[in-house]
DNA sequence: CGCATGTTTGATATAAGTCAATATATGTGG
DNA sequence: CCACATATATTGACTTATATCAAACATGCG
């Protein structure tokens, strides 16, 4: 399978949920529907601990039982909204972006299928930033506080979510490492090779996949310009360690890639 | 009171505790003692949710049997050691840190008495960075599977936890945006404003404090050399936005650092 | 198919890094 | 308790990685 559909809606997993009804340009409750189970969903094993009995996911499909669809560039929620529920990306792809009052702003990370949005409102309780998506998704909606309350019914559901929240942290601890001590070609060799690694445990090609984010949302997120960005991509690709042709990213030497 | 000694060994919390013996050169045990009770504790506001009930509170008591007390320059964990337990600065002062495989180092947070310390290993079951005294400390142990089993039968401490863990994904996000877009002098003044306010929410002052930290490690915390550390405290200096006389720092215009 | 949006590349500017010398703390053993 | 050794901090001169500005080029979406 050609990995560069790897985002694209029209992806299986997509394809599964119900077709999105075209919006109407005046904005309103956001859509959202019924979803298949979680006991059948594809992206189970990104969401959710293994070793859940069949009684437990019984109780889970009845948590879990909405999805939303988010149209490319919409906001699934924006900075201060009011927190009320986690996310798992269903199908597509979304951007996480903070802002400083003097309208500077940072993209905190990219989420694809089986991955978590919307931990940065358990704290305050309210959103701490913007989740945008990067084209047209679908997410499972999460009601926290339901949550919470399975948590302390479901010994491995609750130790899951810890989990999970403790791996937010290391993911974010890395990435201020990254910030804080790499060049601008350590950056994106890292950042390349992050997303391969996602990929390939999703059961898509390492080697060759489709980025949904421009070169000005990857130097926001790896704090260069996209100028920079665009000119490490032209290094690699003189050096025969990728193949950057335009979104399309194929990886030839990841080890090379490793070692910068 | 002077918040010079605000991180002293000799503050009245660090004085509560019993004193430390005098550690062998050789590797042993590190030294634990029982504490005195949470219910009893002048940190407690910063480490537990508030409204517990005293029965609450008793069992809380149960969970918090031991200190430990580290040597300034000693490890309180560090990469790869199994996570057992979660800990709760009670008096003293850490940096955190994550080691590259090049041995690039980055610090990833300074924590001051009442803040957390060892989430990092909730994630994978190991500790991904060390936690290192800046002085003589003592922390309170939270062994995190007797914790889990509480959280599942006391609701408020379920919630402080994950609102504890939401926070500091929030602050480590915050963190990413400072490293990512800001100018070295207006890290410099970030971090000096945040120290502040952590000082004066425990009721130290806000003006004038004493820094644990060299100026590699905060260097190191913000993504610049030392020398620019230096730089940027002798030009807020010309500024006569804050004095800083080696360690001791008085913030004389937060409003104008505010604006950097 | 056309225009807005995104990308690449080059020339130049600049913030921060590096190297080096000096100054000032801090801690230790006599 | 002082003197020395070591660690930490400051400052200056120079270098460099990345930003900035600008122009040409490609792409893809409506």
């Amino acid at each position: 399978m050609h990995a560069a559909t790897a985002l694209a809606s029209d992806h299986p997993i997509a394809r599964a949920a119900t077709v999105v009804p075209i919006q109407p340009a005046v904005r309103r409750e956001p859509p959202t529907q019924r979803s298949p189970r979680c006991s059948a969903c594809a992206m189970r094993a990104f969401c959710m601990p293994p070793e859940l009995s069949a009684d437990d996911l019984k109780k889970l499909d009845s948590l879990i039982c909405s999805t939303r669809s988010v149209r490319r560039g919409d906001a699934l929620y924006r900075a201060g909204d009011a927190f009320q529920s986690i996310y798992a990306v269903r199908a597509g792809s979304f951007k996480t972006m903070v802002m400083h009052r003097d309208g500077r702003e940072h993209v905190t990370g990219f989420q694809i299928p089986g991955e978590a949005l919307g931990l940065d409102g358990i704290g305050t309780g309210q959103h701490n930033g913007d989740a945008i998506a990067l084209e047209d998704s679908v997410v499972c909606i999460i009601p926290f506080a339901q949550l919470e309350a399975m948590c302390r019914e479901i010994k491995p559901l609750q130790h899951y979510i810890y989990q999970m929240m403790g791996s937010e942290i290391v993911r974010e601890s890395r990435q201020m490492m990254l910030l804080g001590t790499m060049t601008a070609e350590q950056r994106v060799a890292t950042f390349l090779l992050g997303l391969s690694r996602r990929f390939k445990a999703r059961g898509f090609s390492a080697a060759e996949f489709h980025l949904r984010m421009t070169r000005e949302e990857i130097g926001c997120y790896l704090g260069m310009k996209l100028e920079t960005v665009s000119r490490m991509f032209s290094k690699f690709q003189r050096e025969r360690l990728v193949h950057a042709n335009g979104k399309t990213i194929r990886i030839v030497d990841p080890d090379a890639l490793a070692r910068v």
